[in-house]
DNA sequence: AGCACGCCGACT
DNA sequence: GTCGGCGTGCTC
């Protein structure tokens, strides 16, 4: 006669297009949403997350799950959900997204870290008490717990007296003078800042223009050029929301969270606790910042991409700095945009989010014309920094040493003879060769649609990834019969040992992905930066990024037409944002700078109009390019990636989801592929791809859900794997 | 993702 | 004859 059990559905972390039942341990006291359950999975074991109740279940002999984790839900209602949407939106399985959003140390059976809260026993023997007196420390310790009626927390305890303090409260304890019932996470109060004084910042009537517009539960985007103080504005539009008791979540890009910024943070609010969660901190350091968030006890929280999952009780305003950043997309397993889903979490739990950059990405800038984000502008920059010369170095037909033309090359000697920096800047991100001539800068152009071709040296083929026409390579430029025709970029570890032979007091600094892999290898480079130690930096996008320099005079980018000729649609907006960001950072107040773009094709008009007319004039030319060849953002894409043990394993597999595709093409829908990746070969593994384009972002999301719902039909012969990219950006 | 099952090739 | 290769299916 019992009432049937109710059922539990929980996410489990595998690639499992749905979720699976389970029974719970007893009808009372179920796990809510949100709460890790200990499930039995298959023939082994795993941590799931409850993410609903049922009445019934479609399966029929289901399990029971094993444990219940968490005593509390870890994950509220409000995260949860936007967990759900992400893993539709992105059609990555939900138990993977799900344990994504968890700190490392809470993916398994972990349980949180708990510490004892202390009270005075409510009926106390006076004789007990008596005993005390010859007991001092027990004594102190007694006494501090009888001031707080509320109870104090073990690790506040520890830090007031010590550890020996647990000793002492186990034998108050066993007098029965005091008791512990209950149990919480504590976060540990970072050191107060050293000087707590909040030096009164006098904004600017711009800037308080900016933070009195700032009050609506709507997306703002802060376009403020270098040096506008955006910090500052971040600051007082947060400030009220703090007051009221609100939380306040920052994302910041993979590298750019400077001690300098934190530092800003702490001055301006000594007394709210402020937590930082990035990739440097230890798994322990990281779940401590995490269950700070989710119990509230910490105000704000600065972290990168992945901070957007952290629960927040009190959330009540999100910014994201240096918006344009890619590294707010993840580029691999669950490829999420951190700055598109701060968007969404605003919108649902109706609160500002503020997208600041100083070269707002052109899908922002189109928001914010289309009105959907109410765009602000700081145009001045305080103070009297001098604009830095920039200079367009012809380089057809220069010798180019390590990829350095020689007039570079002597200004670099000018410069660092003068006890100045110099940085050397390769824009290689998302490389996709591009053909070239050297001599006179022709490059492989698609006749049938003018688009850049690719170049593949595997197979050796031009193809051009926005028509599929694909032809063979010729060995000589076509237009002044040079032989030496080659792809443009060369490495930056290259480019270093050839410059140590020009400049050999070693004192050159290389960063990039592959030298500050290790932790802590970056801040400790930085920081031989700071000290002026170095003087010829090289690098990559990394350099770019919201660091300070004091002696930098001179920049040069080196790879300029990679850019330029690019097959990749935003290879312009990037270079246009590199070239605003670090003409930014060159030069000081009384030092000018100069920024060298080296190109062999000094009369595009990419330069005419960055430079004279600015960043917005570059970005409307290339929006309105875009909207003519459909491209983001009017139009919505989804990249379909697979690889296996042959090449033609991977492209079949593709194929196969073409046809399956097949009846969703018309003119507003189009697929294009299957073809080989830009990098045709990696990992021993043959790469392939499919781009879907739809103009209707509702179309291409039916056609990916019937993509996952015939995942099971798709032969994947020769090892196939592979993955769906929602609004790509790296197209490699 | 793992792991088991099953169906065809070259081995003691 | 069978060991094991990978391709396929399943996990409540």
């Amino acid at each position: 006669m019992s009432k049937p059990l109710p059922i539990l559905r929980v996410a489990v972390p595998r690639p499992l297009y749905q979720y699976l039942d389970y029974l719970p341990l007893s009808s009372d006291n179920l796990p809510q949403p949100g709460t890790r359950v200990r499930v039995p999975f298959g023939p082994s074991e795993v941590t799931g997350v409850v993410v609903d109740h049922a009445g019934e279940s479609a399966f029929e002999s289901l399990k029971s799950i094993i444990r219940v984790l968490d005593p509390e839900p870890l994950l509220d209602q409000h995260t949860l959900k936007l967990l759900r949407w992400a893993s539709q939106y992105y059609h990555h399985p939900a138990g993977e997204v799900i344990a994504h959003a968890l700190p490392l140390a809470l993916r398994g059976q972990r349980q949180i870290p708990a510490t004892a809260i202390w009270t005075c026993c409510h009926s106390i023997d006076e004789k007990d008490l008596q005993k005390l007196q010859r007991a001092p420390k027990q004594q102190a310790v007694f006494d501090t717990i009888q001031r707080h009626p509320e109870g104090l927390n073990q690790v506040l305890l520890q830090t007031r007296f010590g550890p020996g303090v647990n000793n002492l409260l186990r034998a108050l304890a066993r007098k029965k003078l005091i008791e512990s019932l209950q149990f919480e996470f504590y976060f540990p109060l970072p050191e107060p800042p050293a000087a707590p004084t909040r030096n009164p910042v006098r904004l600017s009537t711009e800037q308080q223009n900016c933070v009195r517009q700032i009050q609506a539960a709507k997306p703002y985007l802060l376009h403020g050029v270098t040096g506008s103080g955006k910090t500052e504005v971040y600051l007082h539009a947060m400030e009220p929301l703090l007051t009221a008791g609100k939380q306040v979540l920052i994302l910041v890009p993979e590298i750019g969270l400077t001690p300098q910024l934190l530092s800003r943070f702490q001055h301006h609010f000594p007394t709210y606790t402020i937590a930082v969660m990035h990739s440097g901190l230890a798994d322990g350091e990281r779940m401590k910042a995490w269950l700070g968030a989710q119990t509230g006890q910490v105000d704000i929280l600065i972290g990168t991409r992945s901070a957007i999952f952290a629960p927040m009780p009190r959330l009540g305003m999100i910014l994201i700095d240096e918006e344009h950043d890619s590294s707010f997309k993840q580029q691999e397993g669950f490829r999420y945009h951190a700055r598109d889903l701060a968007v969404k979490r605003a919108h649902d739990l109706k609160i500002p989010v503020i997208l600041g950059s100083a070269t707002p990405a052109l899908e922002t800038l189109h928001n914010a014309m289309q009105e959907r984000y109410q765009y602000l502008s700081l145009k001045q920059r305080p103070g009297t920094v001098m604009q830095p010369t920039v200079l367009v170095q012809d380089i057809r037909g220069l010798p180019l040493e390590s990829g350095v033309c020689p007039p570079l090359l002597g200004q670099i000697r000018e410069h660092t003879e003068a006890g100045n920096q110099v940085m050397l800047f390769l824009n290689r991100r998302g490389f996709a060769p591009a053909l070239m001539c050297p001599a006179c800068g022709w490059h492989a152009v698609c006749n049938r649609c003018d688009a850049n071709m690719t170049y593949h040296a595997h197979s050796l083929k031009l193809i051009c990834h926005r028509c599929d026409f694909e032809r063979a390579v010729d060995n000589h430029c076509p237009q002044c019969g040079n032989t030496h025709i080659t792809t443009r970029g060369q490495g930056t570890e290259r480019i270093e040992q050839k410059l140590q032979t020009h400049f050999p007091d070693g004192r050159i600094i290389r960063i990039d992905r592959d030298t500050t892999r290790r932790r802590g290898e970056l801040q400790r480079k930085l920081a031989l930066i700071h000290d002026g130690q170095a003087a010829i930096l090289i690098g990559t996008q990394m350099l770019a990024k919201g660091h300070d320099f004091p002696n930098l005079t001179l920049v040069g980018i080196l790879d300029v037409d990679q850019s330029l000729f690019s097959t990749d649609f935003r290879a312009w907006e990037r270079l246009a944002q590199v070239v605003i960001q670090v003409a930014g950072r060159a030069g000081r107040a009384d030092k000018k700078g100069t920024v060298v773009l080296q190109t062999t094709q000094p009369d595009h008009p990419f330069f005419q109009i960055l430079l004279s007319e600015g960043y917005l004039a570059i970005a409307r030319q290339s929006l309105s390019e875009r909207q003519n060849w459909h491209f983001p953002p009017f139009a919505y894409q989804a990249l379909i990636r697979a690889n296996a043990n042959k090449q033609q394993h991977a492209l079949q597999f593709l194929q196969q989801i073409k046809t399956l595709l097949e009846p969703y093409q018309a003119a507003d829908f189009t697929l294009l592929g299957p073809a080989p990746s830009p990098i045709e070969k990696r990992a021993n593994r043959y790469r392939g791809q499919l781009l879907i384009t739809s103009l209707q972002r509702q179309r291409l999301h039916q056609a990916l859900d019937s993509l996952s719902q015939s995942n099971k039909k798709l032969r994947k012969t020769g090892g196939v794997r592979w993955s769906i990219d929602v609004d790509p950006i790296d197209y490699s």
